[in-house]
DNA sequence: CTGTTAGCGCCTTCAC
DNA sequence: GTGAAGGCGCTAACAG
């Protein structure tokens, strides 16, 4: 911490900040009188409220949130825990889209947001337990169970996309979800049909493989256990999964459920290199409905309403901290041009 | 705020957290030895020692953040400030990944990130002057030059991406970096070029554009007006305003400079539904350089660190809080696909 | 080496 | 309607 040290020096240096004390005496009045009337509780006679109003103004005074907080027991914020598996965090913008959102609940609140995708179990326990925020909301499924409800010690937490009993949480619906858009791609004329996951060992990727094979199986069609395929970003992603695929020996597949968009973006980028047409050759679909603006193509996908996920799970926390809810968003088919 | 009464209750209902008082208590010594040996800057008698961190880690005793900071007079924690303008913030992952390193420094320290890009001018003011956090690092240019004084009457802040006299900040070269990937088109036969900015008032984007203008100047090249178009989102972005280059009956670019990433892809986009080949008939590049993986194509851009942006501005912040610098990074070239 | 005491800035009884 | 006083949890200065 020595090289921060210059930051805090600079904290103490600073000239006096404006006191409750500084306000009642230029006001000519005690420093109760200041905090009644600037908090608007109690009632209190309009001209010394004014006044000190006016002499607060005059004087930038803005009560000191480290003392408020210290008598009223708040911080009045809420801390956002991104779990380290999806750093770095601002690539895949789904859950930039949720911290968004979380954000405008937050701040219409007047509620500030308190953000760490780096701190360890013990660190996020040490965090909680110096009540640095009045709530936690966490995305993401790095976290020990243990360590979540240790946290739930100290204060509420809502769990985003990731369910725990308990606790409460919000989540999209994954399985009937994948099975959907499986059954598109079957309807479209896909017989021979590939999986692929960042990670398959992942709770919700492993629900989105069972709607695909719930989707196989109802159809009559052959899970090749070749064509399924980890994609994770150090084994090379989507791009070497569907390389794979296609080195397995089994021919081409005409099909491909990609378990979220990325993934299924970088498999059309080495399908297409590899000098097959999507959706011609091969019907490609992802997962999550990520914006496709600047993206190879306009994914067929299940898309998650992002933004209520995170406006739901900050309405859970400061709503109802204290009843754990568990509440499951349904994905919604988008029909993009990776299919036919 | 009522809406959020229930998170407020509930911090209050919480079964007493364990004070410093508890610890010492229960390890038989007075408080003053508690926060001794916990914060281990004196000597104190190594068996004392022991004996209250021990009876700390069975009570799960963490001081409190707030009762901390009321007498060191500091808040262990920075604020982020994201301009509006960037919302949502994290479809432009630029800003993410600034934001990402900057976590990674402030975390290194052990003081907490705390986000806010919604708040107002007033909004802003009263969170500096309230002490929520002990800097503030603000990116993007949607603020008055007049609240950043203010703000910085209240705490050291560090500006990334803009500049202004008298504070700290950390940008990037934009002028001679246009330029430089402007003479690459016409070096590599382009000669009718175009440019687009997401918003031609930007200072950057105009910085941007000068360079633009200094490589047609040293080429003999024309600037043709109806060719600089501005491609805001709420316009249809890079797509629209291409379509307008297009249609403004001076035939066709033979190259195109986007004044950020998304812009020239989305160019692209359209050039391709206009039917024309990239970089064939038409090379486009981009400025930022951001990571193409999903994207349409690998962009020619000039890359920003954007790695470094954040990590410069917040070792600024914590290591020479009251000198103000400026430091200036340079951009560097990358050659992708569309470009020849 | 350790305990006592005095605040940090504010809100909140409790008197007046 | 307003002031005085206590205390939130902690650190630091001062005794011992």
């Amino acid at each position: 911490m020595s090289s921060s040290a210059a930051l805090q020096q600079h904290a103490r240096a600073k000239p006096q900040r404006v006191s409750i004390r500084d306000v009642a005496e230029r006001a000519g009045v005690s420093i109760a009188t200041v905090s009644r009337a600037l908090n608007s509780g109690v009632e209190i006679n309009p001209d010394t409220r004014a006044q000190v109003v006016q002499v607060a103004r005059d004087l930038g005074y803005v009560a000191s949130a480290r003392g408020r907080g210290l008598v009223s027991g708040r911080t009045d914020s809420v801390g956002v825990i991104i779990g380290r598996e999806h750093l770095p965090v601002f690539l895949n913008p789904f859950y930039g889209e949720v911290l968004g959102s979380i954000e405008l609940e937050l701040e219409a609140r007047g509620l500030n947001l308190v953000l760490t995708s780096l701190k360890r179990d013990h660190q996020l326990l040490a965090f909680a337990a110096a009540q640095r925020v009045d709530g936690l909301l966490v995305i993401g499924h790095d976290l020990p169970v243990s360590t979540l409800r240790d946290m739930q010690g100290h204060l509420p937490v809502v769990l985003i996309d990731r369910h725990e009993e308990g606790l409460s949480a919000v989540t999209s619906e994954h399985r009937t979800a994948c099975a959907q858009i499986t059954r598109h791609l079957i309807a479209q004329g896909s017989t021979r049909l590939a999986f692929l996951a960042e990670d398959l060992g992942n709770p919700n990727f492993q629900q989105r493989f069972l709607g695909f094979q719930d989707a196989l199986k109802e159809a009559g069609l052959p899970l090749r256990p070749d064509w399924v395929q980890e994609a994770s970003p150090r084994l090379g992603g989507g791009y070497t999964a569907i390389t794979r695929v296609l080195e397995a020996g089994d021919g081409v597949p005409d099909g491909v459920v990609g378990a979220n968009d990325p993934v299924a973006l970088e498999a059309i980028r080495a399908l297409l290199d590899a000098g097959l047409k999507v959706p011609d050759n091969v019907q490609v679909v992802g997962f999550d409905g990520l914006p496709s603006r600047l993206h190879l193509m306009a994914l067929t996908s299940m898309q998650i309403d992002r933004q209520e996920l995170g406006r739901r799970a900050a309405r859970l926390l400061l709503e109802t901290p204290d009843t754990p809810q568990h509440l499951e968003l349904q994905p919604h088919f988008v029909k993009g041009d990776s299919s036919r």
